[in-house]
DNA sequence: CCGGTGGATGTAGACGATTACATGAACCTC
DNA sequence: GAGGTTCATGTAATCGTCTACATCCACCGG
């Protein structure tokens, strides 16, 4: 590997002014730094950002730690949080934790060790162990999930409760009446936070609620699956109505199921899911989605992150950005609107 | 920051025993060990990353260079390097490059900078820039799509042209004729070997070819979209009877416009689409769909990768990994099949 | 002509770890 | 008990870069 002694000896200079033409110090003479940027080319010369990390004492890299790479939410968050982090110079490093503490714990401490200069997490618990990173004054942004309030990070959060509280609303005003709510583990904050929103429209309403409606599942499709097979599987309840189901991945479970027991999405049973994947348009009648900002959240969090880079004493900011439900149809779905949609 | 000095301080050794006790030498004895470790406790030390790396001349880091992060195959490919990739004890760098050959050149060169140990990429072109790489040693494994023959890198492929042509030769055999292909961008590989399978199957059965029937367009939903309207827009032209679809990104906006101009899936006009993604089994009746083994493909290459550290003389090795076509089902769908099966 | 000023470049000591080699103590053997 | 061996630990150089400070030189004003 040829290093930045190699260009100076070349260029007739001292690795000092090599230094400086790499970092872009307006001190040195134009035909000076030609003559190095010649040297360095003709070589091949790539510096060392381990050294230069080493000697600043700070890696422009963020990590980006996240519960789950195959959950679309999720790589539009990325996209997000990549877009701001590439315009003001930052590197990604992403990590995958699959929902388990363990994992999460692992590359907490390896960031800590490649000393990257923030990161951001989908944490799998409000107790997630940042304490340290945050001691040692690395800034932490949570997304999507809060942490224990007592730890003053930034956050950006969705107000899904809300969300799942208008859904529920609309299933009500529609006439439903045996409504089911799908979630992900307790342990993560939207998962509970969803349920939250589905209670308070039945209480407002004053249905009853019926805890074998509520199901907690893996956050992904086997989860869905499995949830909804128990759900629908139970001798000589009433059946039900309608069901919501707290992202994407699960949906795919739950529709299977449902495909499979013979009964339609929408018109035997109403579905309502978080996250607006870009295939639930595609049934017919197509299923009510709930739209999540996530590239926004990706974006959001970026900006907290770099705010808190140049200004770190400032208090933690929370900010809130809120799930949408499209309009509602005026023509709720009825068989005929079916089969013309569908044979049209 | 504590540094290894801080702790050989506290547990009264030198730092040549606190950095023994964190590289597991055995030549330690217990009792000082534990004393060390102690110490280090004590002040939340974390040994630097960088410095060990800078010393050592490598980081146990590999770059995963994958062309876009929301592409659901390729996801499923980084988790099959992370799963090798973790279980070796190396951490993974994610690099998205949006299928952009500076994005691709940019990230190329910080993985020099960072002196990871490997890289896996899947190209944005054959041409794509790691000779540099290459030629400091470094080794690069291609996923995906090949690079130029001539740069004997270690490649994992997906024999995605046969895959084509026998879902094409199946089309034929249901007595389609007027045949399309909707692909990706003509430079990436997978996009051409797709449309040469298509092109053989209809060569071998002695139909004629129209390149009116062949789009290549961006891969995604956007991408997909345009080049069915364009395809279906067509005025004057005989109704196509059949798509072959590259991915299962541009299948979202294939389906998308099939429906707005009233043509139903596998009935009107027969979809195969490439990429399992769940959802394609929710559709009624099903889409056709070939399988490609992403998370082998990717832990093929994170074993080619491990290999070649190992041994880095030996000669570049291609693995060819078999899309399948599920087994056709002995009825073809006709209408009363599917007002059963929705109905149903 | 002299002292001062400022600009370009060089010198050398970090940054935090690893590791070849040196050291010294304990133990063994004859 | 001298010499050899082994084992645990210490010393100090090194990885590649940055940067505070020193140096040198040209130029300027009086």
């Amino acid at each position: 590997m040829t290093t930045i002694r190699d260009v100076a000896r070349l260029a007739e200079v001292s690795t000092a002014t090599v230094s400086r033409v790499f970092t872009s110090d307006p001190a040195v003479r134009p035909a000076t730094a030609e003559r190095v940027r010649e040297a360095a080319k003709q070589l091949g010369y790539v510096p060392n950002t381990l050294a230069r990390s080493l000697r600043q004492q700070t890696s422009a890299t963020w990590a980006l730690i996240i519960a789950d790479i195959e959950n679309p939410f999720l790589t539009q968050v990325t996209r997000g949080v990549e877009d701001v982090a590439q315009s003001a110079g930052y590197s990604l490093v992403l990590c995958n934790t699959d929902e388990q503490p363990e994992k999460e714990a692992a590359y907490l401490n390896s960031a800590e060790q490649y000393r990257v200069s923030g990161v951001l997490i989908t944490p799998t618990s409000a107790t997630s162990p940042v304490d340290q990173l945050l001691a040692r004054g690395l800034p932490v942004i949570t997304m999507d999930r809060p942490l224990r309030p007592d730890l003053a990070v930034d956050t950006v959060l969705i107000d899904s409760r809300r969300a799942a509280r208008s859904a529920v609303d609309r299933m009500i005003a529609r006439g439903r009446r045996q409504i089911a709510c799908i979630t992900g583990p307790r342990r993560v904050f939207t998962a509970s936070e969803r349920v939250l929103g589905y209670r308070e429209a039945l209480l407002e309403a004053g249905l009853p609620i019926d805890e074998q409606l509520i199901h907690y599942a893996a956050f992904n499709e086997q989860g869905g699956r499995q949830a909804a097979d128990e759900l629908l599987g139970r001798a000589g309840a009433a059946p039900v109505e309608a069901i919501l189901v707290a992202n994407s991945m699960m949906a795919v479970g739950v529709l299977q199921v449902l495909r499979e027991r013979g009964l339609r999405p929408s018109l035997d049973v109403e579905i309502v899911v978080f996250d607006d994947a870009p295939w639930t348009g595609l049934l017919t009648p197509a299923i009510s989605v709930i739209h999540q900002p996530a590239y926004e959240l990706g974006q959001a969090a970026g900006k907290l992150l770099l705010d808190r880079l140049r200004s770190p004493g400032q208090p933690a900011r929370t900010v809130m950005l809120s799930a949408t439900l499209p309009p509602e149809d005026d023509t709720p779905p009825r068989d005929d609107v079916l089969s013309s949609a569908l044979l049209g």
